[in-house]
Order: C-alpha cells, then sequence, then structure tokens
DNA sequence: GCTTGTTATGACCATAGCCGCATAAAGGCG
DNA sequence: CGCCTTTATGCGGCTATGGTCATAACAAGC
C-alpha cells in the first residue's frame, strides 16, 4: 500500500480532476494554446472564475503559460491527462457492456 | 474534446479517488479481501464511514461484496485505480526530479 | 420470538471549495 | 503620467459532502 503522504498527493491530484472546469478547461487547452478571452468564449465560465481554475492547475504543473504583452497564452502540458481518462472511458465502457449484457440475459 | 455528459463522467470518476478514506480503502482491499472489521482495524475509520465510503465505491463497481453470514466480505475489483496512481506517481516523480535540478543549477 | 453481533442508513453539524462581484495589480498606448 | 485592457485576488454567499451519533435492518443462535 502507498504511504500515506503518497496516498495524500494522489488524492489531492485526482481532486484537480474531478471538477468539470478545470478538467474543461485542460481538454480545451489541449486542441492548442489559447488565452483566457477565448477560454471564456469556448467554455461561458466567468473570468475569475477561469482565472483560479488555471491558477490550480499551474500550480500542480498541468498547464502553463506565457505571457504576450498583456494576455497570457495558456496551454496543456503533457498527456498525463489523456491517459487517465483514456483509462477510465475503457472502464466505463466495460461496465455499461456488462450492464447491458445482463439487461439482454434477463 | 470530450461531451459534456462524459466529461461529467470522468470528474464523478475521480472524485471518487479525491478522497484520501476511500482511496485507502481501495488501495487496503487490493492487498486482498477483507471484513469491515479489518477495515476498521487497518484504517481507524469509523464503522459508519467505512460503510458509507464503500457504498459510493460499489455503486460505481470499483468494489464488490459478498456476504459469508452476517459478515459482508469486500474486495477491489480490477486493476484500474493501480494504473491510475502509477501513471500519477510517475509524473509526480519527474516534477520533484525537474525542480531538484533547477535547485541545483541555480 | 428474543438477544446478540454486524452492517447500512437517516438526521445533523462542520467545513471545504466553487462561484460571482468588486477591485487591485500589471502591462501597453498616447 | 493618465487611461484602457487584461488578468489576478480578497471577500462573501451558497452548496456539496465528509464525518459522527443514533438507530434501523439484517442474519445467526438460543
Amino acid at each position: 500500500m502507498p504511504s500515506p503522504q503518497l496516498l495524500e498527493e494522489y488524492c489531492q491530484f485526482f481532486r484537480l480532476l474531478s471538477e468539470p472546469a478545470r478538467l474543461q478547461l485542460i481538454c480545451q487547452l489541449r486542441a492548442g494554446p489559447m488565452d483566457v478571452a477565448a477560454l471564456i468564449e469556448a467554455t461561458g465560465f466567468s473570468q475569475s472564475h477561469i482565472s483560479r481554475q488555471l491558477g490550480q492547475l499551474q500550480r500542480a504543473g498541468l498547464v502553463r503559460c506565457e505571457r504576450d504583452g498583456v494576455r497570457t497564452i495558456w496551454s496543456a502540458e503533457g498527456a498525463l491527462v489523456d491517459e487517465l481518462c483514456s483509462l477510465v472511458q475503457t472502464r466505463l465502457k466495460r461496465r455499461l457492456e456488462n450492464q447491458l449484457a445482463q439487461l439482454q440475459s434477463a
């Protein structure tokens, strides 16, 4: 079993992804770097909300930014989140398939 | 980008893992099936707390139970969580290595 | 049926964290 | 230096949920 500290780190990481707004921001940025105005346009979230969530993601190293004059261009870092989502998706699919099979055999 | 519904499903799944108590229960059960008394002994959590968390994990299909008389034997289902944690661990390690390298070069 | 031991659940409190509003900070332009 | 634009942040309300206590449901043995 992982140590308590490591367990806590895992949880903090998963918590970042447990918020639809944050996960959506990451996925959006995976399509390519964008500034905050574009993220507002794409997601409909408020400016302050986006800024906060990006701050959290940045501290975790999931996202980075570079300043272009007064604008801030954000981009996603690495494919980790993609891989995690892919694994979860496979799981969700299998689960639905099983439920379907049970219904059909009943 | 994933659809909003799928995004929501991902988040709900990650939220399950974002709670130290739940993740610890899963990891504990990965070592082998146990009943609630053993989980209380191993984790120090209260009986009702454990029961609630196991309920959530069961509804998500991460854990299953079989009754042995009056006892309920719980076991972890599948290696998904292990794989997810392993990916995250790799990430955490790389991140620390980078920070260390930056400190040493400074 | 009654008692005992084990697990699940309803009621409740406390707290964490999202979310918006207003505003501050920072950076460019005339 | 003022002024505007863009982003970050302090404050506060609200909701969701972790956690406990008490109790109900359930199973087994007498």
